[in-house]
DNA sequence: CCTTAGCACTCTCGGGCCGAGACTGCTAAG
DNA sequence: CTTAGCAGTCTCGGCCCGAGAGTGCTAAGG
């Protein structure tokens, strides 16, 4: 194989063929050949001279042959340079927009669902596997903390984040606390501790401990004993991944030992999660392909990425993963825009409508 | 084929034969040949004699063959005789018991965790799919209502059940409302309300809105537009679907079409829940094989399943969902033994310990 | 020098054939 | 009633073969 030449040394035509080569293998799963290529593309070229841009490009390691007499599959690489710079990213189509809206913003609920519908949306539109990353709660600007005696010395503890997220935790108290006292706590923490992340609040009550020592009154010892245990809760962010049947669909996992990998890559969250979180640096749509990442190694899977978030704040990640062999072409700007609708949504929902 | 006797008629060599065929056939997923029968059953008998039983079996409808020379393999009424009276019922290994105690009641956390901890349970230590109904508020005591101001006229209402699962809603308000207030509507609709279950709550608030139409004041006015909005909130019972690519380890789905038919009906969760359900009614463990559902029908899959609860009042059913040819002598204990654990991490985290 | 028609060559895929192996059902003897 | 023996049946894997698809090379033509 020769070195692999600066992508823009290629030939307007080497390029168009190799375009045409991706484009054609991504609808058909199948080895495109050289007759295939001459007959769709108006080059007005015969299948013999396509067939020597072909090995051309095939020494450059944009093509790959499963075998000697079939057509030519695009590489890694191949699927890299069609991204950057062949292939013409279409608009998401207005039905596509609408339905998204509809089901986005339209149906109102809480946080959990908006996400629940977001990867939903994803899977369905593209016949992919959609992936939405939740929120960190240890990231988010905190709303409010309220104290919901359960009985006895038991206290459920809720942190509603300022994007509409909430996570729960029961703690144990040593003594039994009466209601209003409790009413009284959950405000005191709340006003402490509202419209900082939690992570700064945390911080800031290990401050308070260290000053405060000697001189706390009764109450202000037990507001910060909650104050311990309820930071001390919002766990790793979740996740949630929808329409993995979808993936059965797709000729490359024909062979059921594949589709298991897959599968147990799925149910492996926290690995899920810190892929996808690497997205979270960067703004806009990323693309990893193949072995870029050690989830989509040996699998030739391909994940179509981008963030979204609250406000000026990032909050997670969302996506696509499927195949390499994808239409990128609809899925790169479906993920864009999903990323955008649902920054919205959960704006709209949780900030006032913005007149 | 003859009719079917009383399988009581069924002599105790039968009902041996037909054990062993049954019990051969859960661990081999092979037809199971007179042969290996004999050999394996201390009857002493031989295999002609066995094939002479088999026969009969066959024509009461216990055995079916795949093709002429193939061994038996057992019919959805062989395995319900299995489970009714041939099979003899294991205890749940102590290491396991051991396993479900620390993942279920050792860590706490919130009810939400636990009922994932449940599903994964249940698919972790039986290599089929878990499944969880988690209740639906509609039919839980109500513990406590909480209103967070979020922004402008937005307020996010959280319910909170006596069994800690909390379920939360945006509501759009006419007007914008202080804080105070909001804390004053929350602990008089947490008074009026706490104590019944939210269908009951909802019936009282059409009779309050009857009676007291002409003389209420602006306050009240005020909380029960929230209580209409917060009480219409609690939708259907979720689920929870644990360790689907357990199943694409068993020969039976080694079609991918089959695969995909069961993944997507894992994934109509209305369906789920509809079926899951019917287990509500009826306490202990309960089975369906094969045709006994429209889930299971035409999959030759069994669904076994019990309910959970808190305290005397039943939330959910929880079970375990895979292909006709599992061991029950092992999995029946199973769910038996989670349902009651579920029950009682539920009371222990909730409810104060039991001491 | 680039393009193209023609041709020989290679490799896959599906069908048909065959023999080994696995069970069964039947029969006749113990 | 049980059992050894045997003939009969069906599946499965291996093998071969021909059709089809595509390529690379070569030589002729613009």
């Amino acid at each position: 194989m020769v070195d692999r030449p600066d992508p823009r040394k290629l030939s307007p035509r080497d390029r168009e063929v190799l375009r045409q080569v991706v484009a054609t293998y991504i609808l058909s799963a199948e080895p495109v050949s050289s007759r295939s290529v001459a007959k769709q593309a108006d080059l007005g070229l015969s299948a013999a001279t396509i067939r020597n841009v072909m090995a051309d490009l095939e020494d450059w390691g944009f093509l790959a042959q499963p075998h000697t007499s079939a057509g030519r599959v695009p590489t890694r690489d191949a699927y890299h340079l069609f991204i950057e710079s062949l292939m013409e990213v279409r608009r998401v189509p207005a039905w596509q927009r609408r339905y998204i809206e509809d089901h986005l913003s339209g149906a109102p609920g809480d946080a959990e669902q908006i996400m629940g519908a977001a990867s939903h949306l994803l899977s369905e539109l593209s016949h992919q596997v959609g992936v939405v990353v939740t929120p960190s709660l240890a990231e988010t600007v905190l709303k409010s903390v309220e104290l919901v005696p359960l009985s006895g010395r038991k206290v459920l503890c809720v942190l509603v984040s300022s994007a509409g997220f909430t996570d729960t935790k029961v703690i144990e108290v040593p003594e039994v606390v009466p209601r209003e006292e409790l009413i009284r706590i959950a405000s005191y923490l709340t006003e402490n501790f509202a419209g900082v992340s939690i992570r700064e609040a945390r911080d800031r009550l290990l401050r308070m401990l260290a000053e405060e020592r000697a001189q706390m009154d009764r109450q202000l010892a037990l507001a910060i004993e909650f104050a311990k245990h309820a930071l001390a809760l919002p766990g790793d962010p979740g996740i949630l991944v929808d329409g993995a049947s979808e993936l059965l669909a797709h000729p490359e996992l024909a062979d059921i030992s594949r589709a298991r990998r897959m599968f147990d890559t799925f149910a492996d969250k926290t690995r899920m999660v810190s892929i996808l979180s690497r997205c979270l640096q960067g703004g806009g749509v990323r693309v990893w392909i193949g072995e870029d990442t050690d989830l989509t190694s040996e699998l030739d899977f391909s994940l179509v990425a981008t963030t979204y978030g609250f406000g000026e704040r990032p909050l997670g990640a969302l996506g696509i993963l499927g195949p390499s062999r994808m239409e990128y072409e609809k899925v790169i700007p479906l993920v864009d825009y999903l990323g955008e609708a649902l920054s919205r949504a959960l704006a709209e929902t949780f900030a006032g409508r913005t007149e």
